[in-house]
DNA sequence: AGTATAATGTTGCTTATGCAACATAAAACA
DNA sequence: TGTTTTATGTTGCATAAGCAACATTATACT
């Protein structure tokens, strides 16, 4: 893997990258259509949110070290409204598409380090995109919840998971009703499936 | 854009790319967690579909030329099983995951090349899982279509769309029940949001 | 520390969606 | 061309999930 600051020292003529620091609660970014950006996150979490025309919120995905993402990768749509919110304090690295994509006359090597980075951190990116359409398509809210636990828990190599937010938000990441996951939850606990620890940790009982 | 061609042509020594052919209904692979395989499909369309343990279909994705797909993006569960089926003639190439990551001793041109072209292809790739995402994140099955059909029309620059597979399938893709999905069409059509112009094509009366 | 705000937990009722079963139409096949 | 298979269309009923409203607990704020 390409090592991150050697990209970062590396000052090029044909690519431009800046870093950002964000405090807790303070928006990243906001998707608009016109601007091609792409954004590492280099530490800390945030989440992608959209409000939808009648106000309902979604989290939409959950960014943490090493995640990519941007209006570069979305069809932008006029009718929802996104942007990323950090949930702890982060920083970033931004960069523009068009720096990415556009050929430099002499191919630097520059160049094809970034290309490199980029190229790895998509992948897992694609991967984890992968798993989020994996657990979503899941029809019932217990199959929801059970396959996003054992993800978490195989990240983890634990048993034992960490929900990256709060149970309201949870529902939102898993676009179900909150009060129908939380009837889920209990009924989970109580087919001793899973077993609550504290706030946001559970013991998964199963495999 | 990088010209596949030039990739496929530029023989290496530090990767190996194959390409193949599949009749319509063929497998062009199933995912199994050891392998690391990459496939770009340059022409034709084809379909993830996975099986869950009670038999289940899910189609979970749709590729179409261009689009890059492989167990090296998936964090490939033992309790349920993929598959990708063509739904017509296609052409892929494959190359190992291995391949690209590793580096070679001298940087070679052709692997710059190779990175670019995967780059490129993840970056559409990410786009389209994004979109996807967008679709089944919707709560409500006339949502989920409405948004489903306003991508295809984006796409084909048209408000006259083609569903790439039948409708059956396509409950399979939003995952929703079938004839619920069924229900939801007709009422779109008596609403006279949405137009059916034969089999597959519909055409959409509102922006 | 005390107050405001947000998250969690719980419930009764409503509704959208799932499910099953069937008829009809269209493809696929031989 | 006739036969089999698969897709489409439709319905009544069952149920999971949505919604609203509230109490309780935790967290944030000054």
């Amino acid at each position: 893997m390409v090592d991150l600051q050697k990209v970062i020292d590396a000052k090029s003529y044909c690519y431009k990258l800046v870093e950002k620091s964000f405090e807790k609660n303070e928006m990243i970014t906001s998707y608009i259509e016109k601007r091609k950006q792409i954004f590492i996150l280099i530490s800390g979490e945030a989440t992608l949110i959209r409000y939808d025309v009648r106000g309902n919120k979604d989290i939409v995905d959950f960014f943490h070290e090493g995640s990519v993402f941007g209006e570069a990768f979305y069809n932008v749509y006029l009718n929802s409204e996104m942007s990323v919110i950090a949930s702890k304090k982060c920083k970033v690295l931004t960069i523009m598409l068009d720096d990415v994509l556009k050929k430099c006359d002499s191919r630097c090597k520059n160049h094809d380090m970034l290309n490199e980075l980029l190229l790895n951190l998509l992948f897992e990116n694609t991967t984890h995109l992968n798993s989020r359409i994996e657990v979503i398509t899941k029809r019932t809210i217990r199959e929801k919840l059970l396959i996003y636990f054992k993800t978490l828990s195989i990240e983890s190599y634990s048993p034992i998971i960490r929900i990256p937010f709060s149970l309201t938000d949870l529902a939102d990441f898993l676009s179900v009703n909150r009060s129908a996951m939380m009837r889920e939850l209990k009924a989970l606990e109580d087919d001793g499936i899973i077993q609550k620890i504290n706030k946001n940790r559970y013991k998964l009982l199963y495999r």
